[in-house]
DNA sequence: TATTTTATGTCAGCCTTGTTGACATTCCAA
DNA sequence: TTGGAATGTCAACAAGGCTGACATAAAATA
């Protein structure tokens, strides 16, 4: 007993995989999405838009140009779903849509200036709410976020996620 | 310049609160809470349920006898939302709901046989992953990530979610 | 005791956002 | 020239949010 408080292998410092760790984690992360959402939400409200409307608006914004089907891949909707939303910020004059240039049966989708104001209404107030985050937690803990997030994700999410992560915006 | 350099104090250490680092945090949290739901809501989808049974499932596996009021507080959804889901947890034995003994307005929730053992199904699918990407970054990043994700929720949550989390299981 | 408040359940109806399936159009590429 | 890919559109459906209205039982209170 008294040797294997000396020995820091195996056991003890695996405390953090415990069920009952694992399930604060979890617990955690389903809190936590209730008020990563939250802002947004209520701006969004206002303008009788809905998460999807955000969802594209930001990825729209991010990069700039994207066809119809790479959005589909970092939205993991289909393509009626992401259309219906796609079809009221297009009619709203929020988003613009482009045929290809090369291809002609791509479109090429831009936020217009009144959808970029709404989008960076969006992601400041979710920005704010996650600066606050960071700040109270600080750098490191920062770090250790990010780190079990992208272990988190699905692997052919995580190659998206890491595209978008290292663009130059 | 130089002293810059020599100095930690403003500017430097502050790097991970620039917008770019929060926009990375945002896609993470998007594209992980994707990860977080995806084993659960396979084996959801055998049984004709979704994630908002996963939940009720979850809450009143956790707090055992919880009256229904008690439930709405934690998942922030009308009675009416919750009340769907409970009667076909109910009418298909999984859950089973009791007039309270002191208050006998009140119903007290509980797991039945069955319940447990779709609850155990679907937490240790989402606890494999948990753990996967726990293991995977590390303790220290574990205790970031719980940091960060404690910080970002409501205070009124953040309260709900230490009393559950410091509860004996 | 009489009244009000609380906890719960239920019905009806609406919205967003996801799904599938079917079909039309456009147009690149073999 | 023809097959297939990318996109759009229409219809129908389901899950799961929401509000409002109403019923009941029981507790709390005046």
């Amino acid at each position: 007993m008294a040797e294997r408080r000396t020995s820091p292998i195996s056991g003890e410092n695996l405390l953090f995989l415990t069920d009952e760790q694992l399930r604060k984690g979890i617990e955690a992360m389903f809190f936590a999405y209730r008020g990563f959402t939250a802002d947004p939400d209520r701006i969004l409200e206002q303008h009788g838009y809905g998460r999807a409307h955000h969802r594209a608006l930001h990825f729209i914004n991010r990069t700039h140009g994207t066809t119809v089907n790479n959005l589909l891949g970092l939205l993991g909707v289909t393509k009626q779903s992401l259309n219906r939303v796609l079809r009221t910020l297009i009619a709203d004059g929020l988003v613009e849509s482009r045929v290809g240039r090369t291809d002609r049966r791509e479109r090429n989708l831009f936020l217009t200036e009144d959808g970029r104001k709404l989008e960076r209404a969006l992601s400041e107030a979710q920005r704010e709410r996650m600066r606050s985050a960071y700040r109270a937690a600080g750098p490191q803990a920062v770090a250790g976020f990010r780190q079990v997030l992208e272990a988190m994700m699905d692997d052919e999410i995580r190659h998206q996620y890491a595209s978008l992560r290292d663009r130059r915006p």
